[in-house]
DNA sequence: GTCTATAGCTCGATAGAC
DNA sequence: GTCTATCGAGCTATAGAC
């Protein structure tokens, strides 16, 4: 493959940068094109030659802020199938591949997260399928408990599912990438989906 | 205590009604005062009768959402506290007044998570003290566990806090009140917090 | 590939009539 | 209490020079 066409990339990958940041601090109408080309080092005019409009960026940075995090988990959840764990221990790693995806391209993940439910019907539609997808992933994770002779319905997969995926994306909100430790935050929150709050502190 | 001056409140609670539910679908600067006023039955001019501007129009409804959530949590918490209950039943109790609370006034309290994080510095700042607040209230349910004899110490308690209060207010992005029953989802929610997953369905 | 210039629109806020 | 009218600004998108 060529090494080369690096300029037009690069520029396309600091503009989405930027613009996840933006989305992520300003809301989708709180951002403008002029504001995105400024802090990219360009004139808004520009922007036009890289996508056709405000909402292929905004589609563009959703996309990217799923894919990543999907690609996370399901690469450790394969392996950790590959090497034969238990239904628990490969949860305990899905969720420390999600938080860890999660936390490390939080403008990305965060701008999905905070601007999804006041978009335009048309630009929510096309990340629609792709959040769907994720979600039938953790399933399949809960899902092996069943196999592991844990007696779980269908409710109460998809309750747990909701439970802990609200709590996890809630952290973009409050965790600190300077003081947290994403290890062990992952740990103490496997531990809680799993066994509660009072499994370690007996009576 | 007089029964008059209705219409200037009643104007203003209507006011505030349809600029919750703009700002919970569209954010901040997605919501403009022409929209609220059109919604509303007056013209955008005449907002500035009832306030002075937008951000305290936006400031009183981030309050409401959290006044109505604590102030429900409290009298449960207080209520259950009275009758002497157990740490672990309090907690239920409070679980399900918090989502009760949550979900009955969605629109105040998804306009509050949701565009919290995108507002200008100065309307954020007078809000912090009222979330902290209710966080505190929180708090104080957990280290009621170390009164009836768990050991948890500060940091399993606010770790905890933050996975529950996480999971609860994400429910806002799928519950549906026309299908859904409040009640039997508290009831799972602090199952999960207490126990895990896992308790239910013994091996 | 990036620029300047601009068309057509909506924004928050204010002034003053009624 | 509510109205109309308007200011100055910012918005997305386009056209065309370089």
């Amino acid at each position: 493959m060529s090494t080369k066409e690096p300029k037009i990339n690069e520029t396309r990958k600091r503009v989405l940068d930027v613009a996840a940041r933006q989305f992520r601090a300003n809301g989708y109408s709180g951002v403008g094109l002029r504001g995105i080309a400024k802090e990219a080092g360009l004139k808004a005019g520009s922007l036009y030659y890289h996508f056709n409009s405000k909402d292929e960026i905004v589609t563009e940075v959703l996309n990217i802020g799923i894919r990543l995090v999907h690609e996370a988990v399901e690469e450790a959840v394969a392996q950790s199938r590959a090497e034969g764990s238990s239904a628990e221990l490969t949860l305990r790693e899905a969720v420390k591949a999600h938080l860890s995806a999660f936390l490390e391209w939080s403008d990305y993940t965060s701008a999905n997260i905070r601007i999804f439910g006041q978009l335009p019907e048309s630009v929510r539609m096309v990340n629609v399928q792709a959040r769907s997808d994720y979600e039938h992933l953790w399933d399949s994770v809960f899902e092996r408990f069943v196999t592991d002779g844990y007696v779980l319905d269908a409710k109460s997969v998809r309750t747990a599912r909701l439970f802990l995926l609200g709590a996890m994306n809630a952290s973009l909100e409050w965790f600190d990438p300077q003081q947290g430790n994403i290890e062990g935050l992952a740990d103490q929150y496997a531990q809680l989906i799993l066994h509660g709050l009072l499994s370690e502190g007996a009576k």
